[in-house]
DNA sequence: AAACCGACCAACCGCCACATT
DNA sequence: TAATGTGGCGGTTGGTCGGTT
């Protein structure tokens, strides 16, 4: 177990600890989650501070609400790859699982007069795809977005083979740049893929600062990243 | 104005696979 | 090779908020 008796805090985070591990990732970068509260004293748990950065901090996340070029998007990627978040997100342009699961929960299932929560079958994961996934690290393309070929399994409403798959992954390639084009980077006049790349490549957080502290957003944060 | 209810969504949990020791 | 650590995924929960009665 981790922690070793620490108590770990749960529940929603607060500013200070948003600052916290914002300044943890920019001096030790994304990853070895488990050291942060050793660290930084933070009191949340590694997997914690991991689905807090890669759902809310991370400036790869776009909020407010879907697109109808969006939700089209998310439909048919969920008639070719049922119940795999992960790999939907990959293919939408700023989202993250957790809101393609949350949005695909709340709206669209009732949209299409799908039953979401029935048949509670836990996602299978497949080891081919496993494997492709961590040896695809780019940061400016989401890990998540390799797309491999589905077996033929019940578990989930898939019912084309691997060709079929891939030829219909391609087809979205046009979208999913439009919906980059139309929805994301324009914001603050930093192109969202141009930001991101060079945070990523560049190290570049003044930028990110700059993402943080748009005005123009839902959500930012009281602080900056002003002696890099 | 207060109570109730349902929708929404951030966060947690359990499990799995890979990496490291 | 086995044990342990870590990261990632999908399902689920529970707190918050807005609308309705």
């Amino acid at each position: 177990m981790e922690g070793g008796g620490n108590e770990y805090k749960k529940g929603l985070w607060t500013v200070e600890e948003d600052r916290i591990l914002m300044d943890y990732i920019r001096e030790h970068g994304k990853g070895k989650w488990n050291r942060v509260n050793k660290v930084t004293g933070l009191k949340r748990c590694g997997k914690s501070c991991r689905l807090r950065w890669m759902n809310y901090l991370s400036p790869n996340v776009k909020r407010g609400d879907f697109s109808e070029e969006e939700d089209d998007l998310i439909i048919r990627l969920h008639k070719l790859l049922g119940n795999r978040w992960s790999l939907i997100a990959g293919r939408v342009p700023g989202r993250t699982d957790n809101q393609v699961k949350n949005h695909w929960n709340t709206h669209l299932s009732k949209k299409l007069g799908v039953n979401s929560k029935k048949g509670k079958t836990k996602a299978k994961t497949y080891p081919d795809l496993e494997r492709a996934k961590k040896n695809s690290c780019t940061p400016s393309s989401n890990s998540n977005s390799e797309l491999q070929p589905l077996p033929n399994s019940d578990s989930n409403s898939n019912i084309f083979g691997d060709d079929e798959v891939a030829a219909a992954i391609d087809g979205f390639d046009d979208e999913i740049m439009n919906i980059k084009d139309n929805n994301i980077g324009t914001k603050s006049g930093v192109g969202f893929s141009d930001m991101w790349e060079a945070m990523m490549i560049g190290n570049d957080l003044n930028l990110y600062s700059s993402y943080l502290l748009d005005p123009t957003l839902d959500d930012h944060y009281p602080f900056q990243f002003d002696h890099l």
